[in-house]
DNA sequence: ATATTTTGTTCGACTGTCGAAATAAATGGC
DNA sequence: GCCATTTATTTCGACAGTCGAACAAAATAT
C-alpha cells in the first residue's frame, strides 16, 4: 500500500542518507546525486531542517556562480546509546550521528542475567542523566547469541549460558528509549556497510573470531536473519566429522577447529605432549589465553606459531565455505587473530584459493579491533531505523 | 527517486499479484486484502483490464447484498517460453500466466555451444510460429552453471564445459523476446516461492541433487546471487579434507560426497572391491546410472542400499550446514534421490538433528520431480518482472 | 555597469490516493 | 410488489507530492 506520502518517505530517507554520507553537500549537488528536482530537494531539506536533523552551514567555494549553502547532519539532534555485551565484560558508549563515541565505559558481565540486567539498567540511567544536554534516540545492544527476528528477545547465548532473556523490556522501562537487540556478528556486518571503506556494499560477511565463531551476513543489502532470526551460525557447521566435540552437541564444528578457544586448547595439549616448551630466553611459558599465544608466536615460540598456522588453515576452510556459498564482495575478519594477520592472512588466502572459486573476487579483510566494530554496529543498528527505513520488503 | 507514479507502480503490482494468487477475487476483497481504498482498487483494476492483464468474469455468490464481479488473470494476455538446459537434454515449454504448460518438447544438448545455440534458436522459432494465437512476453532459461548478476551471460558451466557463452543475445535476436538467464537451483528456489505450498515464503533454499549439487537461496524474499552472481555453490564446500578429488580442483566437496555421480562412483567401486554382487534373482547387476541404483535398492540390493544410506548421510551433513548458516523456513530437495526419500529422508533428518540446532523449525521437503521445478522456475523468472518488479533495493 | 554562471525558490500542472457520497444490485420481511 | 438492509462499485472533490519552467539571488569575469 503506497501513496504520495510513501514517495515522500522514500525520498526523504534518500536525501537524509545522501547528506549523511556526503556531508557537507549543497542542495544542488543533492539534486544531481539523487535525481530529484532541485525544487523537491529544497522542500525536503526544509522539512529536515525543521526537524533539526540537518543544519545549514557555511557557503562553499566554487569557481563561478552563486556559492552553495552547505548542509550538514545536525550532531546536536540526537545521541545513541550502544551496549556491547561480551562474555566477561560489557561496554557502554554514547555516540553521535556520525558514529563517533563521546563517552565509553565498561562493566563486568555478571553470570546471573537478572542481577546483571539490573546493574546494566542502573548504569545506563546514570550515563544518560550525566549527559542531559543531548536527547537520545535509542539504544542498540549487541550480544554473543541469537536474537529473535524482530530484535525483541535473546533466544539463546551459549557463551553466556543465557536462554530466553528479555533484555529489551527492562532497558526500555528503565530509560524510556526504544531498544534494538542484535547478534554481535550481525552488528559488525551492519557497522561495516554503514560507514568506512565498505560503506554501501550489498554483499558482505563479517566473521567474528573469539571464543566461538559468528557470521553476520548481508546479502542484497539486507541482514540475513533467517526464519526466526536463527541464521548466522556457520560457526557450527561440521568441517570434520571426527573432529573434537563441541558444546552444541555436534563435533568438528568450524568454531571448535578455528576459534581462539580452539587455539588455546591445541596449544596446551601440545605442551603436555611435549612436556613444556622454552621460549627464546629459555623460560618455560604456559599459554592461558589466546593473547598469550599471539605474543608467544611473536616472540618466536614455534609451538605457538604452529598453533596459529593450524588455526589459519581451518579459518581458511570455513571462509572458503562462505565464498563458495554466498560469494560476498568482502569478508571482514574481526577478533584478536587479526593482530597476527601478517602470519595468518596468507595461509587463509592460500586455503581459500585451493578450496573456492574466487571469480567474483571476494576480498578477505582483517579489521582493526580498536574500531570496536561490535559497539559501532549497535549505533548503526539504531541509526538504520531513521536513515534507511525498510519501507518495502 | 520516487514520485506518485512510483506509488502507482507499487500498488499496481501489489494488486496484480493479489489477483494472481487469489483469483477469482472481487474488487472489494482486493481492497480488504491490500489495505487500499475501494476507489483506488477500481482505478487500478480498470487500468489492468485495459492492458488486458485482468478479465472480469462471472458474479460471485454471497448471502446478502450486491454480488461481486470476480476478477481473473487473463490467460490469453501472454505466454511465456521456458527453456531448461541440462547436461544431456534440453527441455522447451510454453506456459500461461498460471505456470501451466501448454506445450512441451525436448532436444539433445549438444556439446558445442555454438552449434547447440543455433539449433535451440531454430527450435524456439518453430515453437513460436506454431503458436501464433498468443503473444509471448519473454523467455526464461535455466542452466547448470553460473550466470552473471544481471542475468546476461553464462559465466561458467562445469558440467557442460562451457565458459563465457552469450546465450541471451542470440535468443533475443532470433525471437525478438527478452531473455532471462538463471542458474537451475536459483530457478527452482524461485519456482517454489512463486506458487504451490511454499508460495510467498521469504527464506527458502532449493537443493538440486543430480550430477552435482546446486543451492538456490532465497533470503528476505529475494534471490541471493552474491557479487557478480557467483553465490549458490555450496555444493563445492569441503566437508572432508581428505575426501575424493573434485573437478573443481578441491577435494571432499559436498557434491563429491553426496551427488548422484558420487553414488554411482561409490557403488561401482564397491562392486569392484567385492567382485560383483547378485540381486534377489541371483543375476549380477551393474549400476551404470543413479536410476539403476535406485531400482536396485528398491529390489533389495544391499550394496545399493548402503550406497544410498551413505549418500543420505552426506546429504544430511550439507543440509545441516545450510540450516546452521541460513536457517530457512524450508529446504526443498530436488532430484531423482527424492524417489527414495522414504529411505533417505529419515537418515537426512537424523544427521541434521545431530549437527544443527533446529530451533527455527526448518522443514526438509522432497519435491515431486514430475512438477519440473527447473522448467517452472524459468516461467516464474519471467513473470517476476511483471508481477513483482523490484522497485527498490 | 553588464553579461554569465550557478544556486536556490516559487508556482502552476500533473499524477495519484483518500474518503465520503452516490449508485447499483441483491435479499428478506411486510 | 414495496421497502429496508446489505454489500459492491463508481463518482468526485480534497489532499499530498513531484515535476519543470520561470524567477530571484549571488558571485565572477569582462
Amino acid at each position: 500500500m503506497a501513496s504520495s506520502e510513501t514517495a515522500r518517505l522514500i525520498n526523504r530517507s534518500v536525501v537524509l542518507d545522501a547528506i549523511r554520507t556526503n556531508q557537507p553537500i549543497s542542495r544542488a549537488d543533492l539534486a544531481r546525486q539523487t535525481g530529484l528536482q532541485r525544487s523537491t530537494i529544497s522542500l525536503i531539506v526544509d522539512q529536515l531542517i525543521e526537524e533539526r536533523w540537518v543544519a545549514e552551514g557555511d557557503v562553499g567555494q566554487l569557481p563561478r556562480g552563486r556559492k552553495p549553502r552547505l548542509l550538514y547532519l545536525n550532531m546536536d539532534r540526537a545521541g545513541i546509546v550502544g551496549i556491547n555485551i561480551m562474555p566477561h565484560v560489557t561496554k557502554l558508549a554514547l555516540a553521535d550521528l556520525s558514529v563517533r563515541f563521546t563517552t565509553q565505559e565498561s562493566m563486568p558481565t555478571l553470570p546471573n542475567p537478572k542481577v546483571f540486567l539490573e546493574a546494566l539498567c542502573a548504569r545506563v540511567q546514570n550515563l544518560l542523566s550525566a549527559h542531559r544536554e543531548i536527547t537520545y534516540e535509542g539504544i542498540g545492544v549487541s550480544l554473543p547469541g541469537r536474537v529473535d527476528y524482530l530484535g525483541q528477545r535473546l533466544v539463546f547465548a551459549a557463551n553466556l549460558g543465557w536462554r530466553q532473556i528479555d533484555i529489551k523490556g527492562p532497558l526500555e522501562r528503565a530509560t524510556g528509549l526504544p531498544v534494538q537487540l542484535e547478534n554481535a556478528a550481525n552488528a559488525c556486518a551492519l557497522s561495516e556497510v554503514w560507514s568506512g571503506p565498505h560503506e554501501g556494499l550489498r554483499d558482505l560477511i563479517a566473521v567474528t573470531v573469539s571464543e566461538g565463531i559468528g557470521t553476520g551476513i548481508i546479502a542484497n543489502g539486507q541482514l540475513v536473519r533467517g526464519a526466526n532470526g536463527a541464521a548466522g551460525e556457520f560457526g557450527h557447521v561440521c568441517l570434520d566429522e571426527q573432529g573434537p566435540p563441541c558444546n552444541c552437541g555436534s563435533r568438528g564444528c568450524w568454531e571448535v577447529l578455528a576459534s581462539n578457544a580452539a587455539a588455546v586448547r591445541n596449544y596446551t595439549c601440545g605442551i603436555s605432549e611435549n612436556s613444556g616448551k622454552r621460549n627464546a630466553s629459555g623460560r618455560r611459558e604456559l599459554a592461558t589465553s589466546f593473547a598469550d599465544i599471539l605474543s608467544l608466536a611473536d616472540r618466536g615460540d614455534l609451538k605457538a606459531q604452529e598453533t596459529l598456522d593450524a588455526m589459519a588453515h581451518y579459518l581458511g576452510l570455513g571462509i572458503a565455505m562462505l565464498v563458495n556459498g554466498l560469494s560476498p564482495s568482502v569478508i571482514v575478519i574481526i577478533g584478536e587473530v587479526t593482530r597476527a594477520w601478517k602470519r595468518v592472512g596468507p595461509i587463509v588466502e592460500q586455503v581459500v584459493k585451493e578450496r573456492a572459486r574466487m571469480d567474483a573476487g571476494t576480498r578477505i579483510v582483517p579489521t582493526d579491533d580498536t574500531m570496536q566494530p561490535r559497539l559501532r554496529g549497535t549505533i548503526a543498528l539504531v541509526l538504520q531505523k531513521h536513515f534507511r527505513p525498510r519501507l518495502f520488503a
